[in-house]
DNA sequence: TGTACATCAGTGAACGCGCGTTCACTGATGTAC
DNA sequence: TGTACATCAGTGAACGCGCGTTCACTGATGTAC
């Protein structure tokens, strides 16, 4: 064998989509190393036990939407200076996104330690909680920013509204999953961008 | 032993919290009878098999949830003819519903479902998906009713706002457990209701 | 450059425990005559 | 009203299989001298 090879990260990636069709409990360790085609002791090699899986899984799951997230927006804003018009492009983008995912969204590992909470330890549940809370202030951030310079037409707090992107997301999977319609995620996420134009847009320029 | 007996029903009880908590798989027969104290023959009794179980579990969850939107819209069409206002009226009792709820919304079934779905056979999605369906189209019904009689101020497909309840709801199940947060599904229902409002108040009366 | 040792990335066999399921049985209640 | 039988709502013991985990070992690669 290499001294160097990427079997950590197949076992991740196979594991992954196990989980999000079948939950954590239902995923064997049996399965993983037949699709990855080593050893169950090759496993153990690579995480003590499965539990040390499930906090990878959802680690690696955090950094990647941090860094989804965080493309996005600086997209958008280099594109236009104007909060609102840069948060409307960054819906936009994260349609797009959605759009383009053959099959629909794969779920949302936040939503199945959630579901699946006795599971998971402290720790997870404290990376989930910080990670939603960063993605909260991402947003928050910048309806401030939209609110200062657009006075809203109804009163909301903004909190709330960055609360219902993350909402509408992980409501969306649930729904384009229940519906079989993937599309319906990427409806809702346009519904949204549509509401928040709404919402900051002057009555003059409707 | 007396021949009517509620054993049954606290079987789905147990069950019910148990799955929303720990998801299906992870939820053993054996933990189940503990906590109803019977012996597992007695669980074999009422159901064929662990999978009847998760039937007879989502089947349940279904009839209630019906019964609570019926119950909702009914008692808010009896108080305002108004469809604009009824809807206004509706979504707040269902805010009013959840924030009630001590500890916050338990979780649903059909989201659990679609996160475990290989666990489940295709009889249990097609009844999930003819919920989902009966819902939209419950609050399909009521937004055309609206938007006959109140011109909306954006381009909205009234179908997706239909959709947009169930998402904010599951979404804010996710994110009320992922914060750890029980008011945040409220303050969402809240948010929609307040863009409902807005969406088809005429200019005029904001 | 050659050799000795360390480390990496696994293998193979065995383990015990808990799980879902089966099956023969039982004691209390209901029903036909 | 009494008796025989049927049904209901379970019990108790046993089962085998699959799961997560352990442990001694291995062959290829890297490193110190």
């Amino acid at each position: 064998m290499a001294r160097q090879s990427n079997t950590r990260g197949r076992i991740l990636d196979t594991a992954e989509a196990a989980v999000l069709e079948k939950g954590f409990e239902a995923t064997s360790i049996e399965e993983i190393v037949a699709a990855v085609e080593i050893t169950k002791s090759g496993f153990f090699y690579h995480f003590p036990d499965k539990n040390a899986l499930g906090t990878a899984l959802i680690a690696r799951y955090i950094d990647s939407e941090d860094v989804l997230f965080d493309g996005i927006f600086s997209r958008a804003e280099e594109l236009d200076d104007d909060p609102l018009h840069a948060m409307l492009i960054a819906l936009r983008f994260l349609a797009e996104i959605v759009e383009d995912l053959p099959g629909g969204h794969p779920g949302c590992l936040v939503a199945t330690a959630v579901y699946q909470s006795r599971l998971f330890d402290r720790a997870v549940h404290e990376m989930n909680q910080r990670a939603a809370l960063r993605w909260r202030a991402l947003f928050l951030e910048r309806f401030e920013r939209i609110a200062a310079a657009y006075p809203p037409r109804a009163e909301v707090a903004l909190a709330d509204l960055a609360d219902a992107v993350l909402c509408v997301v992980e409501g969306g999977i649930v729904m384009s999953k229940a519906l079989r319609d993937p599309k319906l995620l990427v409806r809702q996420l346009m519904l949204l961008r549509s509401q928040v134009k709404l919402l900051f847009t002057p009555p003059r320029m409707v």
